[in-house]
DNA sequence: GGTGAAAGCACCGAGTT
DNA sequence: AACTCGGTGCTTTCACC
């Protein structure tokens, strides 16, 4: 947890492409950006020591899973005190992927993954009966337009 | 594309262990489930080729990137027949990390990542410079608590 | 902080049961 | 469908720049 982190143009190309496929052999990376395999090992192990890379995960198809709900629930508490109390509980219902604390109209904010309505139902209601929920609010996700982490990151980049 | 996929208890933890971290050797899969590299490699392929698995991707500490602001954009649009074209727009911005076509409240429905406040309103303005989009109703995230996919995969394991 | 070579492993396909 | 085994190629270290 070292306060600041420099990151050069060579740190930038690395994570891109092992954002694309964290999988990507090294020699490949430092075929690229001509510099030797070993370089590349050792900057990737200073961003995992450094905290930037905090770790890597595989995409899955939730759709062929099973998975084909999705769904936005915004939670109106009792008093904002309860916050913490109700972030915890939350946080133990696994079909509940985010979770946030907001300002505006909302306290709570989380997204679902569920089977379907019937199990998206279920788990909105374990939500509902958390102690000190007055309500909530649930927009259901018709279509997901798939984020592309690459085009987050380069932007990123460019702005450094 | 085929339809319908079977998976086994073996391909779940494989599943389970690539999540954690997508480069796990094989061969310590191998040990831990009594069964050959090899076997592990078919499997991990042939998840690769049904789909299941779509990728493999860094997850990175934004924060330690200077990005420490996420904010939720609800999009009222004039007409819903315009839903694509906006769509479309919005995917082109790259802050903006993931978008859905939403029921309820808002017709859209988007996440976005910026440095800080100034930068989050730039975003938003370029939303609101959409033609279609009438007004968007923002929600700050004061605090976003990390999902583990691995117990969201347990789950959807053992309901299979 | 980078290199290049060498040792140690992992990957992955072919052939077998 | 899973195993073993061997060639190929990747990772990781280290002495040197």
């Amino acid at each position: 947890m070292k306060g600041k982190i420099k990151l050069d143009e060579t740190d930038h190309q690395i994570l891109n492409m092992l954002i694309d496929n964290t999988r990507t052999p090294f020699t490949d990376i430092a075929k690229k950006l001509d510099i030797s395999a070993g370089t590349v090992h050792v900057r990737v192990k200073k961003m995992e020591e450094s905290g930037i890379i905090i770790g890597s995960s595989l995409t899955l198809n939730y759709k062929k899973l099973g998975y084909t709900f999705i769904a936005y629930v915004g939670i109106f508490l009792e008093k904002t005190s309860q916050t913490q109390f109700v972030l915890n509980r939350i946080e133990e219902i696994p079909n509940i992927t985010v979770a946030h604390v907001t300002t505006g109209k909302f306290n709570l904010f989380c997204k679902i993954r569920a089977k379907n309505t019937e199990h998206a139902k279920n788990i909105i209601f374990l939500i509902d009966d958390i102690d000190g929920v007055s309500r909530t609010e649930t927009m259901i996700s018709m279509e997901e337009s798939l984020n592309d982490k690459t085009r987050l990151m380069k932007s990123i980049f460019e702005n450094m």
